[in-house]
DNA sequence: AAACATCGCAACCGCTCCAAC
DNA sequence: CGTTGGAGCGGTTGCGATGTT
């Protein structure tokens, strides 16, 4: 907090970069590596700052970079990995080599989400507009949580067994509870026909607009599940689980294991995606049956 | 042709994380 | 254990290009 900007603390350069400014950084890096960014502006005569120089790398000169349209191929893979990722755009991009996150996160911003929108996806929550203006009619409590972390127990919620919700809702991120709801009396009772869900990885929705808003504190890749029983709406669930699944399964190894798993202690890992450590967790959850048990017929 | 609006991209800003001390 | 500073991330802004009136 209250760290000045870098360009702040010397007389630096900013805005856009000249060629001769990519050409120096680029002959410093490629002669003598990165190192540390902080001294990289130092060392190649540059007037920028080290994060600056780091940008410029990475989204510009960097030489592994494909530039250029985004491929059908692409666009689909983005689409399918920010269902079930949010707005991580750099594990997007981690997926997709030689685009940048930033050049993901313009695509998306400028192209995709409109293409979707015009296809009837609200490209929040990936789910078709009209299902989410019928959700929004609903005003009982939503439990945002995450999607990945409650699939271990989809089979035991939708069979009625699942008791131990404490176990599982202190794994989830719950920011948002409103004040009456109450996660372990909502979920212990469920049945058929009773479980909706909302809001699915809202997270430019259900975010504070304030400006320490960002990253991991926001719930992104956060679903909100509604589970209560006053809706008929287990179609809308079904299909989204249906879709994340498939996403999931498309690409299983999306950096989730990355982040979600090193920050969970290993027992919680455990819980959540089962002991095994091939890195196939969801060969844990056949889709197949997870959805069914949605269906209902 | 000029003024204005919109779009897309590059870069910046502010934040968190994490390792080093 | 607290502090510091670098790295990295996502949101936002600024500006040139392009389209529209």
């Amino acid at each position: 907090m209250g760290r000045h900007s870098c360009s702040v603390k010397q007389k630096l350069r900013k805005g856009l970069w000249s060629p001769e400014e990519d050409e120096k950084l680029c002959n410093y890096i490629t002669n003598f590596g990165i190192g540390s960014w902080s001294s990289v502006p130092k060392l190649a005569g540059l007037q920028r700052c080290g994060k600056s120089c780091r940008l410029r790398w990475i989204n510009y000169l960097r030489p592994d970079l494909k530039r250029g349209m985004f491929s059908q191929d692409e666009e689909d893979k983005i689409i399918s990995l920010h269902q079930v990722l949010g707005n991580r755009w750099a594990q997007i991009a981690a997926q997709l080599p030689g685009r940048t996150d930033n050049e993901i996160k313009n695509f998306w911003n400028s192209s995709l989400k409109k293409k979707l929108m015009k296809q009837g996806i609200d490209p929040n929550t990936h789910k078709p507009l009209k299902e989410n203006q019928i959700i929004k009619d609903e005003e009982n409590c939503t439990i945002k949580t995450s999607m990945l972390q409650i699939l271990p127990h989809l089979n035991e919620i939708a069979n009625g067994q699942f008791t131990e919700s404490k176990q599982v809702f202190d794994l989830l991120f719950v920011p948002d509870f409103q004040s009456n709801s109450n996660p372990t009396s909502n979920v212990t009772k469920l049945e058929h026909g009773q479980m909706t869900e909302t809001d699915f990885g809202s997270s430019s929705t259900s975010r504070m607009s304030s400006s320490n808003s960002s990253n991991m504190c926001s719930n992104q890749n956060t679903a909100g599940i509604q589970i209560n029983g006053m809706s008929e709406n287990s179609e809308a669930l079904s299909w989204d689980i249906e879709n994340k699944m498939e996403s999931l399964f498309q690409y299983p190894y999306i950096g989730i294991k990355n982040e979600e798993l090193k920050s969970s202690p290993s027992q919680e890992r455990d819980q959540l995606y089962g002991n095994s450590t091939s890195g196939d967790f969801m060969s844990n959850y056949p889709l197949s049956s997870l959805t069914e048990e949605f269906k209902w017929g």
